[in-house]
DNA sequence: TCGACTTTGTGCATCACTTCACAAAGGCAC
DNA sequence: GTGCCTTTGTGAAGTGATGCACAAAGTCGA
């Protein structure tokens, strides 16, 4: 789904799984430093983080050598680490387009800004939306759009509209300068290189549930339905 | 995030990023089907799903040979296959538990109700959320969660609690029988051999997407700052 | 200072997925 | 029919991720 930019060499060549399983780490880091714990091993933290502890180190030592042998990790300082590499020790500017359902709960999730993700703008098409109070916020119009990207300076756009809507906003936003979008539409986004496109798709998960589930019940699909369409 | 189950070898061995990918496929054949499309090619759909065409083709012979050579995919067909497949002709009972923002985006959300996923029940533990009408159901407290589950075959269980509140659900719920949990609470769920658990969370996409925008500006992380906090 | 113990960091073998490239299969025109 | 053209399905090579297993490096108690 990411398309990498191919003239950039990835200076220190994280890969890709590693790069996706940082912020898991993240995360169980930061339950242990909320509960206080100073050090923690290769062993301790991938359990929290639910992965293979051999994995975990090769992982972090893409990174550098932060641990010392004997006696594991500090805490805080791999927190840091990790969060530089992220890019979450700097602050992101987030524009919300399509303030519906989705748009709304994501406005309020405290992941969020939690770690360093400003919601700078929400803006929907729909004029009866437009004015609502979410999340401290007021809902602009989308012909604001690329004022709102260059005012406030955001650099990462989450997509929240209805999937026709999708491409014609990514286009502006793309135009616009931002090359950095997480799309929530049920839509393949075109976009040029250069631009990374995340996508999360809820219906996605569910089928692919669906398709262990049948396994586990009939072990395989219903073989005896037969197709009852026409073909050619 | 998947734990496969050991003791049953999956019979045509379909791999899992394969998977992944078949709801990308009934997606763009969908749009297809729309337009009124009776065959298209691999190559076609390949550029409609966003994937390489030899990697659509690979993936689609793991299904069976549903392809005439010369001609393509039989648009109508090949959904059905793909449907069958993925388990998506029958219709399985989905429970949401956590009613906040996130849980009332999902119950609304349309993408389920168009592949076979129906919401049978809302739960949550707030009595000022319970008996809410929230997309035609009414919310329930979560006190009912196992009677629910037993009583409108609830086979797959989405949990949208607070993290604090997730394992508990979670517990509960494999323990009613259910062996397949979408998962959007921001904890990793410890779950028995033979539970399927899938994860979304919304904030590892952006900080993924965070990684790279800082990639394009800096060329890696700045590597001026330096750790001001305390080591060991 | 030394030796036992713990835990990291990594070379290597393995496994899974991707991509290429092409033979086999079928359609279609004549 | 026959031969040309298109497109599938798949062996094989290439690429990347995973997990084992262990040497290296450090801690800590005596």
């Amino acid at each position: 789904m990411i398309r990498r930019i191919p003239q950039q060499p990835r200076d220190r060549g994280i890969p890709d799984a590693t790069v996706a399983r940082l912020p898991l780490y993240l995360r169980a880091l930061n339950g242990l430093a909320e509960r206080a714990v100073a050090t923690v091993s290769s062993e301790d933290l991938a359990v929290a983080a639910g992965v293979n502890s051999a994995k975990l180190r090769k992982d972090l030592s893409h990174l550098g050598s932060y641990g010392t042998r004997g006696v594991g990790y500090d805490v805080q300082y791999l927190i840091y680490q990790i969060s530089r590499e992220l890019g979450l020790t700097q602050d992101w500017a987030v524009a919300i387009v399509g303030v519906g359902n989705l748009g709304r709960a994501l406005a309020n999730y405290g992941g969020f800004v939690s770690r360093g993700f400003r919601v700078a703008g929400l803006l929907d098409a729909d004029p009866e939306v437009v004015g609502d109070h979410i999340a401290g916020l007021v809902v602009e119009h989308s012909d604001e759009l690329e004022s709102v990207i260059a005012k406030r300076g955001v650099s990462i756009v989450v997509i929240a509209t209805p999937a026709t809507a999708a491409q014609a906003v990514c286009d502006r936003v793309i135009a616009s300068g931002v090359t950095s979008i997480l799309n929530f539409a049920p839509v393949v986004l075109t976009v040029p290189a250069g631009v990374d496109v995340r996508k999360v798709d809820l219906s996605i998960e569910l089928q692919i549930l669906a398709f262990h589930e049948q396994r586990k019940v009939n072990g395989g699909p219903v073989m005896g339905e037969e197709w009852a369409g026409e073909v050619s």
